[in-house]
RNA sequence: GGCGCGGUGGCAGAGUGGUGAUGCAGCGGACUGCAAAUCCGUGUACGUGGGUUCGAUUCCCGCCCGUGCCUCCA
């Protein structure tokens, strides 16, 4: 089954080929980095990791570009707040988002371009918009002119005047336009700034995607994505300052976005202190949990991201894991066609998690070593097409929350014996006395043919 | 006001013009010294009112409810 794809571009579904059939080239919209990613930042990258895994299965290359804002009015902000430097801040935090964002099992783009390394790129694209009537230079500022493009608003469906109509927000008076949008901006003293032929300053929000994206995949390129709320303005205006400046040449084929995030049915928001840090969940939950807890409802579907749903993803990797537990080992295998053609249906995860679900049940009912080892290579390689499964059972049994109890394994293990010769004696109290002693502390043991295992609950 | 998305069993969540996924929870059973895990069985679900159709949860229209975006940044 070929790969489909949701095209916002055209609202429909389409067959996605590549412009050239060994190629991909993706970009997408990464973080702003001033602060902690928190899972509505989480959703994207675990949606765009699953697109990356499935392109990585059907084309022999993929070039996977997602950038790092590290140049906002909102990092400035941050740091006058905190007192902590630019360069610091940005660097902390974009080393907490990788790691936050690496035990979400999501692997690293191939290129993750910074915005302060392309400011030339960007001075050069904004002069070739210049140069070809589509922006002016006014008190400083550079702006795009909406006007001068007549096919302004495909992506998002707006008409210019239902934008005017619509504006909520004060027109700065060195607009020609209403809907002319910054380019770039000037900065104050103290400000990170950039000298360019209009005075020192920094971009604008939307030029840094275009010169990045451009740098690393070229003119036009195949997917293009980000979250629903980057449509608009953000991804309109990408298109057009790329096409005005390269003749009208698309600029992404296939625009894919991922829907919202909400808590516990409720939007997400600082005032109503519903504001889930990956960082912070990494403490309660491992990061698998998470990772599936986001794949648990279709990309463009809202998902509202709850406590109970990541229990549920817990006790469903629990089940996996104990699934793919203890002896025979897995034999090699490949992830079964029915899962990848629910992954290249516009990738639909819930349905493939579901055939996760029936594979475990068939090791379970697997009869004999040969069938159990060929059962269990199933259920591991489709977890892994998933980005999930990745580590030994055991390990996964042995994950415990930060703050835990923390009995040594080996304590564990000296009670599991000493419960042992109890049984043995037929002295069952003790016996139940000990594990409920275990019990307590997080501990469940699991009486089997091939003795006791216990794992963390 | 404009543009858009969604409402599926107790919960989560796919899907389909006609034999009602999947998981969790519940109930019954098997297994177990007791458990856990596992297996088996068990549920007349598609917001609402119309329309099209032999037949709609699935297509069309109205309504109700929820929700997102509407430009320098919440």
């Amino acid at each position: 089954m070929p790969l489909e794809l949701y095209n916002t571009l055209t609202r429909r579904k389409e067959r996605f080929e590549p412009m050239r059939p060994d190629h991909v080239g993706m970009y997408v919209c990464g973080p702003t980095v001033y602060d902690t990613a928190h899972i509505g930042n989480a959703r994207p990258v675990v949606v765009f990791d699953v697109l990356n895994r499935v392109l990585r299965r059907l084309y022999p290359s993929v070039t996977y570009v997602r950038n790092i804002t590290d140049v906002d009015d909102k990092i400035i902000d941050r740091s006058r707040d905190s007192g902590e430097p630019i360069e610091a801040l940005t660097e902390r935090t974009t080393r907490l988002y990788h790691e936050d964002m690496d035990a979400l099992n999501a692997l690293r783009p191939d290129v993750e371009p910074r915005a302060t390394h392309h400011i030339a790129h960007m001075i050069g694209l904004i002069g070739t918009l210049i140069d070809k009537g589509h922006a002016y230079a006014a008190e400083g500022h550079v702006l795009f002119s909406v006007p001068s493009m007549g096919a302004y608003g495909q992506l998002s469906r707006r008409s210019l005047d239902e934008m005017i109509a619509g504006a909520r927000v004060e027109v700065a008076p060195y607009k020609r336009d209403a809907s002319d949008f910054v380019l770039w901006k000037p900065s104050a003293e103290g400000q990170p700034g950039w000298d360019s032929p209009w005075g020192r300053g920094r971009p604008g929000w939307h030029i840094e995607c275009s010169a990045m994206a451009k740098e690393h995949l070229g003119v036009t390129f195949d997917i293009h994505g980000g979250g629903l709320d980057l449509i608009f303005p953000h991804h309109e205006n990408e298109i057009a300052q790329s096409r005005c400046a390269h003749d009208g040449a698309d600029l992404a084929r296939y625009w894919v976005h991922n829907g919202f995030v909400t808590v516990e049915g409720e939007k997400m928001s600082k005032s109503l202190g519903n504001f889930f840090t990956v960082h912070d969940l990494l403490d309660e939950y491992p990061g698998e949990a998470i990772r599936l807890t986001l794949m648990s409802a279709h990309y463009r579907q809202p998902l509202d991201f709850t406590r109970d749903g990541l229990k549920q993803s817990k006790a469903t990797l629990d089940r996996w894991y104990q699934a793919l537990r203890g002896d025979p080992a897995p034999a090699a295998a490949e992830p079964s066609a029915e899962l990848l053609a629910a992954l290249e249906d516009d990738l639909n995860t819930p349905l493939a998690i579901s055939h996760l679900h029936e594979l475990a049940t068939a090791v379970n009912k697997a009869d004999g070593d040969a069938a159990k080892a060929a059962a269990k290579g199933a259920l591991l390689a489709a977890g892994q097409a998933l980005g999930l499964l990745l580590q030994e059972p055991e390990a996964w049994f042995r994950w415990a929350p930060k703050g835990a109890a923390e009995l040594s394994e080996d304590a564990i293990q000296g009670l599991i014996d000493a419960r042992l010769a109890a049984r043995k004696a037929k002295n069952f109290a003790e016996a139940d006395r000990i594990r409920k002693e275990l019990a307590d502390q997080g501990i469940i043991l699991e009486d089997g043919p091939q003795g006791t295992t216990w794992k963390r609950g």
